[in-house]
DNA sequence: GCTTCCAATGGGAGCGCTCCCAGGTGCCCC
DNA sequence: GGGGCACCTGGGAGCGCTCCCATTGGAAGC
């Protein structure tokens, strides 16, 4: 009754001699490839329920060329970065995506020394079929580093600079525009903007929208308020807007970190929102729902996102050669502005 | 000057070669093992860096045994579930600590019937070198798979029922005895909790040290009132609350996610927080601080929950035996109680 | 009935690394 | 001066799988 625990997994040379067919067929059967008789290939499966046989996916690996994963990676000079909910969503997507295809997720945070050298290791050792690549900074050396990889990358958001082969992004200065032109139409002559990290092309494209909304309604862009896409750098950049110029009236923030942020300052600064100053923010995470008030925020589709990065990288892995993406955003109007 | 570009990944036998010994010592001298002579040793280094050689961690993990990659999964119905900036705390935490031990990360979101049977191929295929389980609810398939697995299996928070042999906790009871003994000592005396899921033992406890302390003050606990941790079940468990108990002085939400979504309710409904009702959170997310009114919480340390997670999964995996640990909680008082 | 063809089969050579072991060298010590 | 005894060294056997290829046998075609 009591059976022996097998110490060791069993290999497929024992689920072929049980079957009593070579290891080819039995190989074959596994991955139902044609060339296999039914009575063999069900002898295979019934040896496969006896020993409780499962593959080894190291040796198959070896033996593919394929590791069966997909890295995710973050770039950043901080780990914190990670911390956005952003990326929760976006791995949301990737990772349903990638398990369509049955592959493994792979996720390195790129902050640390230490980190991006493991990343460079992977790249050049091949340790995963493809590389997802997100959050990359002007100069990152992180995006050296992929090109030169021998293996399928795509990027999650454009880097600063020359596009890549394959990208999927997020229509941020169509966006940034669509939000500038709400508080605009919504009477808003001294609008300013809260930006994102302008070492990052999100940053900047945000702010070119903004700025391009302002200029073809005739108004007068304010430079450019840089915070870091966390809440304290929202509060940090209104507060010196405020300082500098006491008659805005309006804000887009770059994200709605930094709108709940703008928003704590405005509320203990006496101003009221939308009536003083209105607000919009980017993302349309939970905290733009919860922020009081609720956030006009521009919508991007963030888990969408992160599916069509997996796919993108998947055709790729496939042999294929897909063309960048850029997802469409959406104002949506609540009660800041 | 123009290099060909090499096709293929150089091999250990093509270093050894170059650097004129045998792969015995080539390998000795990457991996740096004794018995290597000086001499040899930076033949071989030099050969690796003349031909850009990296290691093929396939092939290594085949030989060894060993796939140097720690999984980290994440259980629940919805994969939604994952958006919970808690979890991208854990990440950062686990991340980093297996960066020291130079294992890479595997996420899996175990949330759909394909996901599970992912993660139960990879627990029987030892398709990592260790596993840390998170969010498990009650009779969850993956407590038994994980129990079944011949692979360091660490449990983040422990699952309902019997304890495991190695988990990492936080003393959820404790926090919210603490936090509901905040409310009574402010005068509190009509206090309800919204609680969790309660096939979590995080729920369950959490809803036992409200329980406990209300006891221990010679006050009536109300009975839970279950929400599953987001925003909008908060909001709709404090409606309910204040329909049946409309003379509710004090709430202590088992997570800062619920008790936004009761903060909206009150303001909704017009009661001032906390002079009207007070309210405690839990976790001191982000969302805690950003709240209006900022909020009183039970502040859990989420990156060394996961540092720990991941330590002592590597210590399993290093052939030790560590004990479980039970991380303290503290009260962060804000103005919302 | 004999060739032709193709599905089915199993042998064997890898994939790129680790690690055991047998053999070889120099050196110290009695 | 010879027998240990370090330390080096390289050969070779795996790790468990895939896949090419030569071989077989039976069905189909003439």
């Amino acid at each position: 009754m009591a059976e022996d625990a097998p110490r060791r997994q069993p290999t497929l040379d024992e689920v072929a001699e049980r079957a009593g067919v070579s290891r080819s067929v039995a190989s074959r059967a596994l991955n139902n490839a044609p060339h296999v008789s039914r009575a063999k290939r069900e002898a295979v499966e019934r040896a496969v329920r006896q020993l409780g046989y499962v593959p080894n996916p190291t040796a198959r690996a070896l033996a593919t060329r394929q590791t069966g994963a997909a890295a995710l990676v973050v770039s950043g000079e901080d780990p914190s970065i990670f911390a956005d909910p952003f990326f929760a969503q976006v791995i949301v997507g990737a990772s349903a995506a990638l398990e369509e295809a049955d592959l493994h997720l792979m996720l390195c945070l790129a902050a640390s020394d230490r980190g991006r050298k493991r990343v460079e290791e992977l790249l050049r050792s091949k340790g995963a079929d493809g590389v997802m690549l997100m959050a990359l900074r002007e100069d990152d050396p992180l995006g050296r580093m992929a090109a030169e990889a021998q293996m399928p990358v795509v990027f999650g958001g454009r880097p600063v600079g020359p596009a890549p082969r394959w990208y999927v992004d997020v229509d941020n200065a169509g966006g940034a525009r669509e939000a500038t032109e709400h508080l605009v139409s919504r009477g808003r002559r001294r609008v300013a903007a809260i930006c994102g990290r302008l070492d990052t092309e999100a940053g900047r494209a945000r702010y070119r929208g903004y700025r391009d909304a302002m200029l073809g309604a005739g108004l007068d862009p304010l430079p450019p308020r840089e915070g870091d896409f966390t809440e304290p750098s929202g509060a940090a950049a209104m507060a010196a807007l405020l300082a500098d110029h006491p008659d805005v009236d309006g804000v887009f923030a770059a994200n709605d970190n930094m709108a709940a942020g703008a928003l704590r300052t405005l509320r203990e600064a006496g101003r009221r929102v939308p009536a003083d100053v209105a607000v919009v923010g980017f993302d349309d995470l939970t905290v733009a729902q919860i922020a009081d008030p609720p956030l006009t925020t521009v919508h991007q589709p963030i888990e969408a996102f992160g599916r069509e990065m997996a796919r993108m990288l998947v055709a790729l892995v496939n042999g294929q050669d897909p063309t960048p993406l850029i997802l469409p955003t959406r104002l949506v109007i609540r009660s800041s502005a």
